[in-house]
DNA sequence: TGGTCATATAAATATATTCGAATATAATGA
DNA sequence: TCATTATATTCGAATATATTTATATGACCA
């Protein structure tokens, strides 16, 4: 875990490197505050869980938070981190349609 | 490690949560086949840890393999896993730009 | 055939990550 | 003040990852 940039990197990346994290960007995709309660509610996790993950990726500066009374709400902090997320989706998606064509033609 | 969308698009960021492997990414970036040798010079990295790293890339579609005589040669699949990259760079230094004024200005 | 070069694989160890259970805290309202 | 709601923190077990050393494979050459 030393600062150079390629661990600075691998670092913010380590963000999207779990499921759950995946599915709470995909939930602060539109780039508007969430509170928590939504978030566990819509995704189902155990609170704990939850909880840890949001502050992982607030840590890493992939979110940022506020409170308002007694709930939490956070964002995406910066809509880069969604451009990239997209064009990750897509390689994979093209993959699994190129491995669709290979097994089609019985290759692999 | 189930294969729903979010395992699988969890799965490919790990390629990128690993700073070895962020080096390599860069190494690649230019699209071209690079035989391992040069890796190793260029990363000093050791031989079966570069090796290995290679075949975790490999293995989750991000780079492609060929051999030639006794030397193998890889290359980035696709290249927005390169335009990704650099957003995900272009947010790491913004951050870093951020907290630098949030410094300046005596704030945390 | 035997040796060497380039790379891969295996096994061992050290370290990191994930999750759930229990507990803590902070805001609100009765 | 006490209870409740919303969220965070701590800890431990299970699992995953990274690194090193040793060994294996495969291509080439003498």
């Amino acid at each position: 875990m030393e600062d150079d940039i390629y661990s600075l990197h691998a670092e913010t990346c380590k963000v999207f490197s779990n499921p759950v994290r995946i599915r709470l960007l995909e939930l602060m995709r539109d780039g508007k505050w969430h509170p928590v309660g939504e978030m566990q509610k819509v995704g189902g996790y155990g609170q704990a869980n939850l909880s840890q993950h949001l502050s992982v990726m607030r840590g890493r500066g992939a979110i940022y938070s506020k409170k308002e009374g007694r709930q939490v709400f956070y964002r995406i902090s910066d809509m880069r981190i969604i451009r990239a997320f997209d064009l990750i989706r897509a390689v994979i998606s093209s993959g699994a349609k190129a491995r669709g064509r290979l097994l089609e033609k019985g290759g692999y």
